[in-house]
DNA sequence: CACAAGCATTGTATGCATGCAAGTATCGCG
DNA sequence: CGCGATACTTGCATGCATACAATGCTTGTG
């Protein structure tokens, strides 16, 4: 019934344990950090404002197909992100077929605000450890994310950031 | 538009940065963990199979009270897991107003193998990394989720594990 | 034993996400 | 200039999540 911690199979690392409750605490922080958000946007909805605060206004297809989405159900969303006020449709005056969608300062505050929040649990947790370790926090974990590679984008958004 | 790694503000720890980072890692890693049981499932509903796979069965209001949803809710969610052979009703003898959900095999096999590919997953980057480089993760990361403290499983489950 | 309290399911209704198919506007090429 | 291709939007339909209110058993207590 219990998760017990694996019965060390063959090629179990000491530190894999290590990592996968790390790998909770932190999950902990990044869901806390995104509970404000989600009383304002659905995860759908809140991905869109992720995708476009990191590039900036995208087309409509182009987004839907970031998202993994028809465009017609993209279509409904990029609805209720504008009705909402934290999106706003523009029109390319080279191509009026095309639309763009673009934050407005409330949706880019919106996104903003997570990750400040993110920003400060982690370094409340930071500030909590001792100066040694957190400097082979830090050294480990760049090896770390070398290691692991770029996680896909498409990976990220499974979870909504 | 970017967003920049902001202006290393006052109280701005080094390690803030690595952090946020390998965070986004690893989320990339639980997400993709996640992907093949969101074929079979929705998020709530998976949620309520981890908490399950956890706690052993449970009184349908108590299960409503740890996902925060109202009984009714529940129900609904409950009939969805039980037509789809995830878990089972099962009446309690002592006492028959009440009703527990349990976990069928195919419900526990789906929680494994999330838990056992995300192990994979993790351990395989560790294996990346220099053996150096992986003791001082483990040493620093069990400090880190120290400081962190548990997570609250309400938190958790925002994002369904 | 009768009745209030406890526990779950059902009826009803809403909103979001999603997709297929049809419709509309625009572009680009011949 | 006209017609096929592009890019979105709309109509229509389904399924999940959600909640409030009403209903139906069970328990426990007086």
């Amino acid at each position: 019934m219990q998760s017990r911690p694996a019965e060390a199979a063959d090629g179990d690392l000491p530190e894999t344990d290590a990592t996968v409750t790390a790998s909770r605490a932190l999950l902990g922080i990044i869901a806390r950090s995104m509970v404000p958000a989600l009383e304002s946007v659905s995860l759908p909805q809140f991905r869109v404002l992720v995708v476009l605060s990191s590039s900036g206004p995208l087309r409509m297809g182009v987004l839907a197909e970031k998202l993994g989405v028809t465009i017609s159900t993209f279509t409904r969303t990029a609805d209720r992100l504008v009705t909402g006020g934290w999106a706003r449709r523009e029109s390319n005056p080279a191509n009026r077929r095309e639309v763009l969608l673009a934050l407005t300062d409330a949706g880019r505050g919106l996104v903003n605000t997570v990750t400040e929040h993110r920003r400060l649990l982690i370094e409340d947790v930071l500030e909590r450890m001792a100066p040694a370790d957190r400097e082979h926090l830090g050294v480990a974990l760049r090896a770390f994310t070398n290691a692991a590679g770029e996680p896909a984008a498409a990976d990220l958004l499974v979870l909504g950031l």
